[in-house]
DNA sequence: CGGAATAACTTGCGTAGGCAACTAGTTGAT
DNA sequence: ATCAACTAGTTGCCTACGCAAGTTATTCCG
């Protein structure tokens, strides 16, 4: 845990400094950039990232006045929404992704030999696997 | 990130309902336990916790009213203090480690096998001791 | 087709905790 | 001995976010 949050603090505090995002904002964008192109459901999105459905929908009203999501009602569900990308999102997605690589390497992965990154990402899968059955 | 952080939150739901503790705090009880019995300074005990001194200050001000953790003028440092577990201190932490490690084992522990454990020790120790150099 | 039971968000409320600025004690240089 | 530079801890302010209680839409059953 402590490795965790310590990487946590250090990725969030270089994405707010690079891009002006905090970790969570950065990672929902990068989950409904990689979903479906007809969008994404709120609750879909808050299973795939670290949010409640609560966090979640302040999160996305954030996102939303900064312009890079926009929303519209479901066809097939009235209560719900699909959320997607704005151009303006992919682009702010685009430009600080370079920086966020660094900033993974730098503070994660350059301390993992192949094996245990391997070993980690299957290890780690299968517990948020589990996590949401 | 989102198994650690879904760990974290399964942890700290368990916590609260069993012992009245986050897992922030029954982690700093933890990591006071197992230090110097003369006491550990705030400063070695945020770096050693996942929080920051400010975080520290306020969640010590808590045990603290909670009793489970006592506190003196460091006598080598006047600014500083040396922070203790309270006789009450140690019985909480004795009497919520069962459900704590089940806790543990049940969300996370159990699903990985010895070698993975292993591996993820080795590593997450390089990340957070990377981390304070 | 009407009405309970359920599901998708949203919101009111409360709290933990980070950052940056502050206070007070310590150390070191002249 | 004095004063500057540093360090330990604290506090004001702010924000993100979880929980639980709403709201509105849907589904399913009689």
């Amino acid at each position: 845990m402590v490795a965790s949050v310590a990487v946590a603090r250090a990725l969030d505090r270089d994405l707010q400094r690079q891009a002006g995002l905090t970790l969570a904002e950065h990672h929902l964008l990068a989950i409904v950039n990689e979903a479906d192109p007809q969008g994404i459901r709120p609750t879909d999105l808050a299973l795939a990232s670290t949010l409640t459905k609560s966090g979640l929908t302040r999160a996305v009203d954030r996102l939303e006045a900064l312009g890079y999501i926009g929303s519209r009602v479901c066809p097939s569900d009235g209560r719900g929404q699909l959320l997607v990308l704005t151009p303006k999102g992919r682009q702010k997605l685009r430009r600080s992704a370079p920086d966020f690589f660094r900033s993974v390497a730098r503070h994660f992965a350059d301390y993992l030999t192949d094996r245990e990154t391997e070993t980690l990402a299957t290890a780690f899968g299968r517990i948020a696997a589990a996590d949401r059955a």
